[in-house]
DNA sequence: CAAAGGGGAAACGAGCTGCT
DNA sequence: AGCAGCTCGTTTCCCCTTTG
């Protein structure tokens, strides 16, 4: 297929398919009726010969040919909304730009010492600011830029942003030196058997451990 | 100026949920 | 189990804009 071939539109709604699972939502993030992109969508699945996105209970699941193009075609799209919107170039050692940081309590007593390290060495004139990512309007503060970057785990995010995995990160049971379980090895059986405490912090993902 | 394409409105249909 | 109501995607038709 060559690029003349497609409506670049085409895919921008796409995009926002693979994030909203809705037409009808995906419609109004991009100011368009819900037969708009109903539409757009029936051009794509000709153009592209796959259904892309099956109706389920869940909304609109994607094909494994839409996952597979999902994480490209944002990417190219990235691409050119940077390349349109960029007004000067990035220069670390002169910029005195404030970037914004949306992270958890141990990104603030983690991440930000290492960062800050780094960011006098090379960027000296830089700002960071940060922002707990617990906030419901992360996604929103994401896509119109309020937010630059942001730390944890945060399935909200799975479509439509950049992701890179930073690390794996195990946890630890704590008990009294006296405690029962002091004595025998720690297995699931006995975790479970035991009250326990779990701090439910949104973004930290402790209670996906729990769960 | 005619043809093509895209968007909106209305109608329709499928699937889900709650109630009896 | 069956029905009604609701939500949401699709289809159809019409209008407007663009293009050659």
């Amino acid at each position: 297929m060559q690029l003349r071939d497609i409506d670049l539109n085409l895919l921008v709604i796409f995009n926002q398919l693979m994030i909203d699972k809705r037409v009808s939502a995906a419609a109004e993030t991009l100011g368009i009726t819900q037969p708009a992109v109903s539409n757009a969508l029936k051009r794509l699945r000709v153009l592209l010969k796959d259904e892309l996105f099956l109706r389920t209970s869940r909304g609109m699941e994607p094909t494994p040919f839409a996952q597979q193009l999902a994480e490209p075609v944002n990417y190219a799209l990235g691409t050119i909304h940077s390349a349109l919107n960029q007004q000067t170039s990035f220069d670390p050692a002169t910029s005195t730009r404030t970037f914004t940081l949306a992270v958890t309590d141990i990104g603030d007593i983690y991440f930000l010492p290492v960062l800050m390290e780094e960011v006098m060495r090379t960027a000296p004139q830089l700002c960071i600011s940060t922002v707990r990512n617990t906030a419901v309007s992360l996604k929103e503060n994401l896509e119109v830029g309020k937010v630059d970057l942001a730390i944890g785990l945060l399935p909200q995010l799975q479509g439509g942003f950049f992701q890179r995995h930073l690390f794996k990160h195990r946890y630890v049971c704590m008990f009294r030196r006296e405690h029962p379980a002091a004595s025998q090895p720690m297995t699931l059986d006995l975790f479970q058997s035991l009250e326990h405490v779990v701090v439910i912090s949104a973004g930290t993902g402790h209670g996906e451990v729990d769960t």
